[in-house]
DNA sequence: GTCTATATAACGATAGAC
DNA sequence: GTCTATCGTTATATAGAC
């Protein structure tokens, strides 16, 4: 199977590439000339430049979150949870570094597509992470922590470069080699790091 | 002073608004309401729209992020700065929740900004965060780390909330006291969390 | 300095031939 | 299905009166 893309695939492929690589605001014209024909026709299988790009921010978009999510609700431990999303994420960013970016934008500032991405993702089965957590202090393997606050502070230590990496660049004076060895440096980095901040036995005044 | 306020600088208040909470797509004619006057008032004043924008950009790229590169490169105990720096941070960004995805949709979508960006701030005094590290280290008081990564690992904890805030909203249910209350949580527990992962001790193969 | 009116350009979208 | 040619709308920018 996929021999020969259809039209259709060429240009849903192309508008991908486009939106991701130059941002939510891209021209139909780009689209276009990346998919190698001409705008009309894009209108032809697409009726219009919004069903177009929600096409793509609806594929995108159910790419960042869900898989993340399946983790996080299996029956794994809380320390191989961490230990499997940071290395899985980190791994998936590096080959899709501008989906948090292109997936931030549009939710900031186009929140008609909340609901959409409601949809889209499946929420996170707190409860079940909170009894985890509780059941780690109760052994006293842990220290206690709001499971949204787990969740934030693991997300965050994942996807943020990726969406600073220009001001990493800038700021770190950063190549394209830095970068991705820093990120490199980091899957073996977080699962320390996070783990070690829930240890328990400590008072920071 | 700060009597009447010019034309120039009510002009330059409304776009900041503006670009602010509509994003950097916003257009003139949303400015021009803003500061309630016309349209052909604004190119009086700003040439262009890129000149308005850029003006806006730099002024708030620069509020960004060098308040926290002057407390990083102060004198300040390591604990000091990770307590300052979150504190500091935390309420600034809730005072100017759309900083981070202005800034960041800029630079990750217009990198002919970097440059003036790169001016814009000062760098952090990497050597000088390394050799305090380095002793504390020696004094068996905290983990090794890389200089980068405690610092992409404070700023990440800081920033990300705010730039996936509609995600959040999204996925944990938050509504906009829940989300202030939990940047409120977050002065007390970030602190400690980030503190405790650098206590030395541990190991997490 | 500030306005009204208009020019210019860009982009999305459609019509119609092949 | 795919193209060329063109329309309609919107946004930036300018001209010129007051």
């Amino acid at each position: 199977m996929a021999g020969d893309p259809t039209t259709e695939e060429r240009i849903f492929d192309a508008a991908r590439r486009v939106f991701l690589q130059q941002g939510p605001q891209a021209r139909m014209q780009d689209v276009a000339v990346e998919a190698g024909i001409t705008q009309s026709l894009l209108h032809y299988y697409y009726r219009s430049r919004d069903r177009l790009f929600e096409a793509v921010f609806r594929k995108e978009a159910s790419r960042l979150i869900p898989r993340e999510i399946g983790i996080l609700n299996s029956d794994l431990s809380i320390q191989e949870k961490v230990e499997t999303i940071v290395d899985d994420y980190l791994d998936f960013l590096q080959k899709n570094p501008h989906l948090p970016s292109f997936v931030a934008y549009e939710l900031n500032y186009h929140p008609e597509r909340l609901q959409e991405f409601m949809r889209s993702v499946g929420k996170p089965d707190l409860q079940k992470l909170s009894q985890q957590i509780e059941s780690c202090v109760d052994e006293g393997t842990m220290m206690p922590i709001p499971p949204e606050q787990f969740l934030v502070n693991l997300l965050s230590l994942c996807v943020f470069p990726f969406i600073a990496r220009p001001m990493l660049h800038a700021v770190l004076g950063f190549d394209d080699d830095a970068f991705a060895g820093f990120i490199e440096d980091r899957k073996d980095h977080l699962p320390s790091f996070f783990l070690n901040a829930l240890r328990p036995g400590a008072d920071s005044t």
